[in-house]
DNA sequence: AATGAATGAGTATTCATTCAT
DNA sequence: CATGAATGAATACTCATTCAT
């Protein structure tokens, strides 16, 4: 899948009717790049223009506002960052079905899926990571999505497996905390800090897992 | 010692001859205030001056341009973040006087010095976090601060405990890897994503060593 | 007859030819409320084109500029304003066949007339009123017909009751400014200035008519 | 009195302390030409910029808006337009000294005093006549300033020249709106209809005060 | 040293008009 | 005939920076 297409199938979500053009595509295509680039504040329309093909008017006519073309842009993604749809896979058959997985191979599945996730996505990501903390509403649409569709989750899953012994009796939240910030610190060294760096991706995720079952096994 | 005072020393290192002026404290605080509110490019100086009780001309007297209050204000934090002044005291220790301090106690003592530096320097974080992604010549002089005076000794540590048998063998850099982004992705999620949420901080800080150790330690 | 109808029946004059279509009438009412609520220079065509429920191209097809559209409204109207088209009747009925109208009664006529056009014409005479002040071209048609159509004639008129001795031997233009000022003055602050205010419409004309009679009758 | 030093006076009317600089009033001369002459809408800040010979940054550094401009403008004028300082000379002469001017003296220290205040600020006066009909809040300040200030010491005025039975008993507004609208609807014709054409002033002045008085006197 | 008026390039946004469908 | 996407020039307004006082 061209990354064209890719894109387009994002951004068409919830609007099915509403063709998205040629010219719209290119919009945020350039919109994506230079807002990653120098970030929303010092990015000009102008130069999205520019760099998309376009008259400065014609994103106008698509976006109201330069903040609405940023909204567009992000919406859309905030949702995917939270939790992949591959959640609902393993949620059922972790909890609904009772498969035996063990948790080393959720932690795994959902390193894989949040890995191939960032690889494919790291420029809406970056424009995420700096622009939440300047608008207020977007963090509040994070915060959300955060809540309704990874956290509560999150939660049952984990206190099943300590439930089930598989990890240690701390508190549930903690145990979150930890799995997330060590999965997203990877992914954001990896992808967002230091990505010119070489990087040996199978070790590094073998390792992190390791990692983190290590810190969160009992014994 | 005043947040006043502690601003003044910080800032007047390294040109210990320029007395930084009543007046100059002034801008420098409030753009650090507005520029972690903001962001740098939708900070306007005008707001600074406004908020500092000086006209827009005398910030320009002392910092040729906005960009230069920007880096007066990054750069002697910048070596401050990477690593501790303290961490001279306990390398001595450890790797000159090999007095038994075992890695735990190392990934205390870090710990609890970070906690300390972020707590006392949030905003001042939060522009480089926000700012080092849009201006690479901040991000070349992290580099090299994080390089010169940090990733080395940290290795060397490291590799001190690996040999000693007190954590595990895998690379040296993935260790350090670890260590920081649970560390700081702790510290980050404490206070900057979440820090309006109530945190019992010595039962996580606590937890976070824990976590590390496990993670870590042979067996 | 309707409003549409009405309007029609103004638009199609002079081009008899060309049918005005559904969709131009709509046109016009649109561009004729919202010019004379924001004016023309704040009036966009877009605003038009939706009020009108067609297509931002569609104004253009019918009417080559948003100036064109200006003039289509006012260019039929101004004749109308200037003078009645009962004029020639009365015109007749004084100069050519004599018959014993006095003054007071020609005065009457004409208020009454310009009062039922005024009433119906509101919205277009505001834009008139406005914009003629700021288009040299419309200022020049607007006096071209004035010229022709009325002013040579009330001159006739009025020197016609001079010399039967029924109103004072002041210049004929005089007169003439004054009568017009009186009557377009009342039906201005009648219809545009206050026109929510209370109006006893009969009294006010009663006495309009009487202060005229008064201010130019012999003695 | 020049003409700068006359804007001077006006515009620094209730704000004694600030100073109205050299620049600010060329703003104000350039703006008050071009908004008479395409009216506020049309007119744009950049050519007022270029007019006045001053960057167009200058005219935002003293005027927030566009619109505060044309409000300070216009603002010191609408009280001026409602009615003369003179005015309480004379109300005071005629209500409280009585003394024994007759209606006519009135009506030509009026129409004297308008007439020099309208020759005096025709461009501000087209200014006002065309944008009260868009702005509200002008609307509302002058009706206040009318209101306050002019009308009811006119019907004061006119009610005792009608129980002095120098002139006739209708409705007392529908007086002061044949006296207004005689002498403004003269004033308009001569300074802004159609100033163009040769006017007798002493003889129109004197014909309109003719008019007026016939039109009202008893018998 | 400090001020703040002045600058002019740059910003997001609007709008009349064109033209391929 | 009608549409509406596309245009690009123009708009009001902002802002970092300069400089005379």
């Amino acid at each position: 899948m061209s990354e064209q297409e890719w894109l387009k199938e994002i951004f068409e979500q919830g609007k099915k009717d509403q063709k998205v053009s040629e010219k719209q595509i290119k919009i945020i295509e350039a919109a994506v790049e230079i807002f990653s680039e120098k970030g929303y504040a010092a990015a000009s329309t102008s130069e999205i223009a520019k760099k998309a093909g376009v008259a400065e008017g014609t994103i106008f006519r698509h976006y109201r506002t330069k903040k609405d073309l940023l909204y567009s842009i992000i919406t859309p993604t905030l949702l995917k960052i939270v939790f992949p749809v591959v959640a609902k896979t393993f949620i059922k058959q972790v909890l609904v079905k009772h498969e035996d997985l063990s948790f080393d191979e959720i932690i795994r599945k959902m390193l894989f899926n949040r890995y191939n996730f960032v690889k494919n996505n790291t420029p809406l990501l970056k424009i995420i990571l700096q622009e939440i903390a300047f608008h207020d509403e977007m963090k509040m649409q994070f915060q959300e999505a955060f809540m309704d569709h990874a956290y509560n989750k999150l939660i049952e899953v984990v206190e099943y497996y300590q439930a089930k012994g598989e990890i240690i009796d701390i508190p549930t939240k903690s145990v979150i905390r930890m799995v997330v910030t060590t999965i997203f610190g990877f992914l954001i060294m990896r992808f967002i800090i230091v990505p010119e760096s070489e990087w040996n991706d199978e070790e590094e995720i073998e390792l992190t897992i390791q990692f983190i079952m290590n810190g969160l096994s009992k014994k």
